[in-house]
Parts: C-alpha cells; structure tokens; sequence
RNA sequence: GCGCCCGUAGCUCAGUGGAUAGAGCAACCGCCUCCUAAGCGGUAGGUCGCAGGUUCGACUCCUGCUGGGCGCGCCA
C-alpha cells in the first residue's frame, strides 16, 4: 500500500514537472508512513515539507499542487491537507478489509516476507563457557537471540542459529582439574580446595558420575596431586599460579584419564546446557567447537590472511595483530610469548570459518560487557580483506533480577546463582520469555520474578494469551451449539464490520507484516511484544463492547472471521517470541501467588 | 583517565526528524441476568537530565556539562 501511494505521489510530481509547474532537479524519494493518529487519515506523506526549500514555496501550497495531480485510485477515499502541509491519505473501507480475507488464506503465513531473499546468514548468542549452568543473565541472550532468529526466518532469511563452545583453554582445564579434586575428596583424600577452582555444587555431581564410572582407578594421594606446587592466595601466593600449577600436575598424573575427567566434564555441562536452553523454547542449529578450529588448521589460515596483508608482528616475543590500523584502542596479541594462541586468534579463526561457510551476514549477540569486542572483529574482518558491514554485533545490556523488591545478585565468585534453570521451573517459559524480549536490548532491565510469576492482568504474556484463548473459546462454544463458522458467508458480508473497535482491530492486524519486517531489519524483537500487546488490547475492547454470536448470520460470520483472523496474528506473534498460545485459560487455574 | 550504553509520568518502559509525547503498574471512580472479569470503560499524573547548535520542524541528529551502568591484561 505505501508502494501504490508512493507510486500516486510520483506520478503527479512527474507531471507537475513536465507542465513547469515545478523546478526540481530530482524526484526525491518519497516518504510515506502510517498515521500515529486515525484523524490524520491512514498514510501520510511529508513530501510537501521537504520540497517546501529546493522549490521555495510554502508547503501547504505544494501540497494543493500535487493533490491537484494526483491520480484517482481505487483504494484511497479521500486525500487532504493538513498541519504544516502533511497530505494525508484516507483508504477506502473495502481496501482496509480485505486483510481479513488475507489472514484467512494464509494463516500462520501472514506476516512472511522474502525480505531476506532466502540469504544465508548466521546468528550467534549466548556462547557462554561450559565451565557451569546458565544462570538468568545468560537468558537474555538466549531469548533474544531465539526470538531474532524466528523474526529472521520469518521474514526470509535462511538463518543458522549457532552457539560457540569454548572447549579449549585454560579455563576448560580449571574445569577438569576442579572436578578431579572434587573427585579426590570422594575418595577420601585430603584436599584444600583452589580458591580459583570453579566451587559450584554441580562440580561435585560431576565428580560423584566420574567416581561411578571409574571407581578409584584416578585417585593419587594428596601429596603427589600437589607436589611442587606453589601457595595458594589465602596462603600468601598466587591463586591463578596455583591453579595453573595444579592443572600441570593433573596432566602429568592423570595421562589418558585426563582427558576423560575432561570429556566427562564438558559433555555433562554441555548437554545440561542444551537441556535448559530446549526447556527454554531455544534451538540451535550448530554447537561450532573451538576445538574443532584447533584441529583444522582454520587458525593457521587465518593467521596466515592476517600476515598476508602485513597486520600482524613479532614484539616481546609474543605475535600481535595491529587492530589500531583499524580503529581500535590497543593492539591485540594472537599467540603469547609461551606460544599458546590466544582466544582472539579463535575468534578470528572463528570469524574467517563463518565467511568461509558463505554467510552473507554474521549477527553476533553479545552482552554488554563484550562491547570492546566490536572494535578488534571489525578490525579483524577489515584486515583479512572482508565487508565488516556483513557483521553486525548487538549488545545485550544487562537484566536485573528483582525479587520480593529486592535486588537478586546475577552471580557470585562463590558459585551461588540463580540459574536459568531455576527461572524457568519458577516463573515458567512463556513469561520468562516474554519479559526478557519486552524491553529494548539496548536498554538496561528489570526482571521483576514476582511480576513474572504473578498469573494476573498485571502480567503481560498471559494478557496476550488470554486474548487467544478467548477467540478459542468463541469458536468452541459456536460448535457446543451446532452453529457452523462460514468463512465465505464472512468474507461477503465483511461490509458489516462497521464498529470503531472492529475498524481499529482490522488496522492493527494489516501492520502485523510491517511490524515484522522493521522487528527484523532494526533487530529490535521488542517491538513486537509490544505490537501483541496493543493488538491483545484492541481485542479485549472489542469483546467487551460487542457481542461475537449474534442472531445475525452474516454478521456473525463477518465477526468470527475477524476473530480468526486475530487469533492467528496473535498466536504466530506469540510463536517468534517463544511463548506458547493456550486455547484455554481458566481463572481457577491460577495459582496465588 | 579513555571508550561504549543509558537518563521520558510516582515505578517499569515505548516512541531511530513530523501533527496535541504514549502504554503498563501503582492511585481514584465505574462495569458480570450477555461468547472466560487473567477482561472493559473513565479520572489523574510531564521543564522528554541540563545548556547550546543544525532544521520549515528535535524526545529523536551534533557539541559541551551532569547523573547512572559497563568495559579497558600475553584473563576467559
């Protein structure tokens, strides 16, 4: 529709043009957009202010010009001036209806776009170290990342929801030698436990299925497990050498059986991880290891790109990638003095492998304490002689969790936290879901626990869901009383639907595509929580102010088929956020709260 | 110190150059003989952090200031 009033507007610039009437170097692009306020008609264009300089004229004069010329068309009614010199576009009735007939026809459809002209592109989120669960900070990403890419696919991208697993470095190796120690102390031994180690109670479940499986086939006595390791920080040293030395020790010891506390380790957390993420309503598409790019030689290769275009050198001993050249603050090292690579040279090998696959965008959801990562992958995409524009890195500001008014830390050195686990058995998926994604990403949120859990009509998500279980309980009662739904009797008789509230529902569901749409292009997932929730608005209106089952047969229909209409607006919008669409919601299943 | 993000109603937040700045919660007043009251209608609530600038037009863009969050290792 704004193409065809795009099109009206340039045609009568045309003409203005050819009869003199106008002296312009150009036709500009014309801006038409949707009216906040229905007294402003249904589009609006401001082409008459913007042309009000190169042509100076006054705009409201412009725009008597242009309407002189504009085209008649089966779809506008009316078209007027007004403000400064806004022209306003008033659709015909018949053209606002015939979405409802468009909804019908393409069901869950509706919305779908070939936006993304089925371009491969990737989205990663979350990635967090599989060194412990995912605690509510990680459900952020997790929702908004689902969310995105659901938007994504919707629109018409061939999207590939990735989550990176760090299984490779130092802090995996914590990992293992924390769950041997924990080991150790189940067999008996004496063990003073590393002030760095990871303390969290799942270490010691891990140990306990290690100990299971193995028996005491890896018990060493304390002694030799610590021999020639240096003091711990409570006991005047260093808490990261000691860790570290413990760590060389445990290879030295252990052999083979390190490598199965390790594996033991990191395929427990990681398929807890997949666990909670698919109780969360989040799916992927790859779990990409890191050891995999140290297997292959992807990091040689893109060292080798770096090296080939002169950004990498030798100083202190340590190699390092000359990020400066592209704007950002420090130079990066990408293999230590020790010769161990850095997880910057991952990330590059990373990013190389993802251009490699033929990605034509590579979104990455951070949080918002990665934002210095931006700068040195820009750079690094720049310096291996990519488009950076094919990378876009959004930044996840932080949530708060409030409970009982309170402040809830995210977590804890000591390895106390709420898990997302925990959120969801508590606040339940569906409103966990929605309360991550109801708020800008770029914005800082409070996660209120007992908003989320309260099942009132203080709680978003179950006012939209109520609104879909509504419409199910119209269409269950209409077959309760052996009366049929007829869509094309509906779609006839859709001239009936006259009422302001059925007039500003129909409004609202022929946005569904552009909310989208513009959800997708400017990543903004919000936007459509809050779209369901004006929609779920207008809804319950309608319901109080009109009867649905009325004796009226055509009318009846006209209303049901609007009420259907609705319901699959509502609940494929419920579907990309991740929450579910009940058909049946009853007030005794509430629980007190 | 440097860099990134944020400041809109009592609270939590929408509003990515347009018309009279909007929701929800909290407050107050109403609505179930009628398709689910997890609902609806109404009232009240504002110096869009402050000061300049750009523009026909600024909550929106630019600069400075101010308040808050986060980040600045051969850590991961």
């Amino acid at each position: 529709m704004i193409g065809h009033i795009q099109e009206l507007i340039e045609n009568a610039l045309e003409h203005l043009q050819a009869k003199g009437e106008f002296d312009l170097e150009n036709i500009p692009t014309i801006n038409i957009e949707r009216t906040r306020d229905k007294k402003h008609g249904d589009y609006a264009s401001n082409v008459a202010l913007t042309l009000a300089k190169p042509l100076k004229s006054n705009p409201r004069a412009i725009a008597e010009k242009i309407i002189s010329e504009l085209a008649s068309s089966s779809h506008v009614s009316r078209v007027e001036i007004a403000g400064p010199g806004f022209i306003n576009f008033y659709l015909t009735n018949a053209c606002r209806l015939q979405v409802i007939k468009r909804i019908l026809k393409l069901k869950e459809d509706f919305g779908s776009s070939k936006l993304g002209e089925d371009q491969k592109i990737t989205v990663e989120f979350v990635s967090a170290n599989p060194t412990g669960p995912l605690h509510v900070g990680h459900g952020r990403g997790a929702a908004f990342g689902s969310s995105l890419t659901n938007i994504l696919k919707k629109v018409g991208y061939d999207v590939h929801a990735e989550y990176y697993v760090n299984d490779h470095g130092r802090q995996m190796d914590i990992l293992a030698t924390s769950v041997w120690l924990r080991y150790l102390e189940l067999c008996g031994e004496p063990i003073t436990f590393p002030t760095n180690g990871y303390k969290g109670d799942y270490i010691v479940d891990i140990a306990r299925c290690v100990r299971s499986k193995y028996g005491d086939d890896l018990r060493h006595a304390q002694s030799e497990v610590f021999a020639q390791v240096s003091p711990d920080e409570p006991a005047g040293g260093s808490k990261e050498q000691h860790i570290d030395d413990l760590i060389v020790n445990a290879k030295d010891i252990l052999g083979k059986g390190y490598q199965k506390i390790f594996k033991k380790a990191l395929d427990s957390i990681l398929s807890g991880i997949e666990n909670d993420l698919e109780d969360f309503n989040v799916h992927y598409d790859e779990w990409f290891s890191e050891k995999s790019l140290h297997k292959g030689d992807t990091i040689e290769r893109a060292m080798a790109k770096l090296a080939e275009s002169e950004h990498l050198y030798k100083k202190e001993g340590a190699l390092w990638f000359n990020a400066t050249h592209f704007g950002d603050e420090k130079d990066r090292v990408v293999m230590r003095e020790n010769g161990l690579k850095t997880y910057f040279a991952s990330d590059v090998a990373y990013l190389l492998n993802k251009f490699e696959r033929g990605f034509e965008k590579s979104i990455y959801v951070f949080g918002a304490d990665h934002h210095g990562y931006i700068p040195r992958l820009k750079a690094a995409t720049k310096a291996m002689g990519f488009d950076a524009d094919k990378i876009d890195i959004l930044l996840i500001q932080f949530a708060h969790l409030f409970k009982s008014g309170k402040k809830v830390p995210m977590t804890t050195r000591g390895g106390q936290f709420v898990t997302l686990k925990e959120l969801v058995s508590e606040v339940g998926c569906d409103a966990s879901r929605f309360f991550y994604v109801m708020r800008s990403h770029e914005q800082h949120l409070d996660f209120d626990m007992d908003l989320a859990k309260s099942q009132s009509n203080d709680n978003p998500v179950y006012y939209i869901q109520y609104a879909h279980a509504r419409i199910c309980s119209i269409m269950r009662k209409l077959t309760e009383q052996n009366m049929m739904h007829n869509v094309e009797i509906g779609h006839v008789a859709v001239e009936l639907l006259v009422e302001e509230q059925e007039l500003d529902l129909i409004k609202a569901l022929s946005q569904y595509p552009e909310v989208i749409e513009k959800a997708a292009t400017s990543y903004a997932v919000h936007t459509v929580a809050n779209y369901l929730r004006e929609l779920a608005q207008l809804f319950h209106s309608y319901y109080n102010a009109h009867q649905v089952q009325v004796d009226n047969e055509n009318l009846r229909n006209a209303r049901l088929n609007l009420c259907l209409a609705t319901r699959y607006v509502l609940a494929d919008g419920l579907r990309l956020l991740g929450s579910s669409a009940p058909e049946e919601m009853r007030p005794e299943d509430r629980k007190e709260t």
